[in-house]
DNA sequence: TTTGATTCAGAATGATCGTTCTGATATAAA
DNA sequence: TTTATATCAGAACGATCATTCTGAATCAAA
């Protein structure tokens, strides 16, 4: 038999992760993750510990991977609406090349399988959907600075409400140009609606 | 003459939804839902067959016993955006009368964690979210019939989105009043918008 | 009552799970 | 080379899973 070679936690993290992201936590036996890994048991459980610790890892390791990567124009300081809808655009875009009906996202994937469950879990889920609303909140009152903050704070929990509905669609549906209408179209509602008297 | 059994398969089944509903799939070990429906192995088998067989049928008494009931309305022939208000009403009136964070909506519970790995649950997900979407654009058509037919479809769309991320949201908020806003703000974004120029 | 069918509670079964262990093999330093 | 360490492939382990089976208990009809 030929020897496997040797591979960085790195590299191990981002091939398990893409196996959890694809098959959710439950329908990921270690068996599977070591054949897709191309990692032994041995090197798994020596980075990680376990199941459920590679599992954190992934988590982890989604957030710098995926949603940094498209949500930090968002939390910059001038951003605006139009880096939320460049945020959609890129995740949907991402969607499209991979695979429709596709693996949606992981911390959505994540909430509604593992976290009701598990209190670790539970608290990441609740930490993205945190920083998602202030995020969201920066661009919308950097584009109308001049609306009650409440109205701006209601406003940034519907985008989170219908992002998170938008990757549970993902996930059923092989029509990415509706998911990128029905954001833009969102997105549009919500400017009329800031903008109008 | 066969013997009456002492629990029916509808009250067995009603108690096997709420268990399902409540833990998912494949967290809902037969031993769990012996014990929490009060039935033996030998009247779960002889009813359903099997494991799968027993969660299809919860997945329909899902339908007959909270969507129909709730979204009958918005399916009627004269009905507007009001019924629509009042099919959230009602579903975020028993999220918080049973429990919130809650169990969320049993068909997008399926969506994500079962639907992707068999075809059989993925095709009664499709049909509920299409039965949702028609009944939307009932409402919204009667609403404002002078709007053009794909606009109104298009917004139909944005409320099937928008009502998976409510139940997304459900899982993991503890504010009713938040779910309760969050979809009479939007239903107010739809309704000006398609009285707008 | 007796009989035969039916349902009971729970043990047995075989598969699969996450995890640990074993013995072989490769690598690196001497 | 020799020796020590690290990593390999995969068997072994105990727990748990869905499902089937067993024998006692219960019921309907004779």
């Amino acid at each position: 038999m030929p020897r496997k070679a040797n591979i960085s936690t790195q590299d191990l993290t981002d091939r398990a992760l893409e196996h959890f992201w694809e098959n959710g936590f439950h329908a990921s036996s270690m068996d599977d993750l070591v054949k897709s890994t191309g990692a032994t048991r041995h090197a798994i459980y020596g980075a990680f510990g376990g199941k459920k610790q590679m599992f954190l890892a992934c988590f982890q390791r989604y957030q710098d991977l995926v949603v940094s990567p498209a949500f930090a124009q968002v939390e910059e300081d001038g951003a605006t609406l139009e880096q939320v809808a460049s945020y959609f655009e890129i995740q949907i875009t991402r969607a499209e090349e991979t695979a429709l009906p596709g693996p949606g996202c992981f911390v959505a994937n994540s909430a509604t399988e593992v976290a009701p469950h598990d209190t670790e879990v539970h608290a990441k889920v609740d930490t993205h959907n945190t920083r998602l609303k202030l995020g969201f909140l920066n661009a919308l009152s950097n584009e109308k600075p001049d609306v009650p903050p409440e109205e701006l704070e209601m406003l940034a929990g519907l985008l989170v409400v219908f992002t998170n509905g938008l990757w549970s669609t993902s996930r059923l549906t092989k029509d990415g140009e509706f998911l990128r209408t029905s954001a833009n179209q969102f997105l549009d509602t919500i400017r009329t609606r800031i903008t109008a008297p």
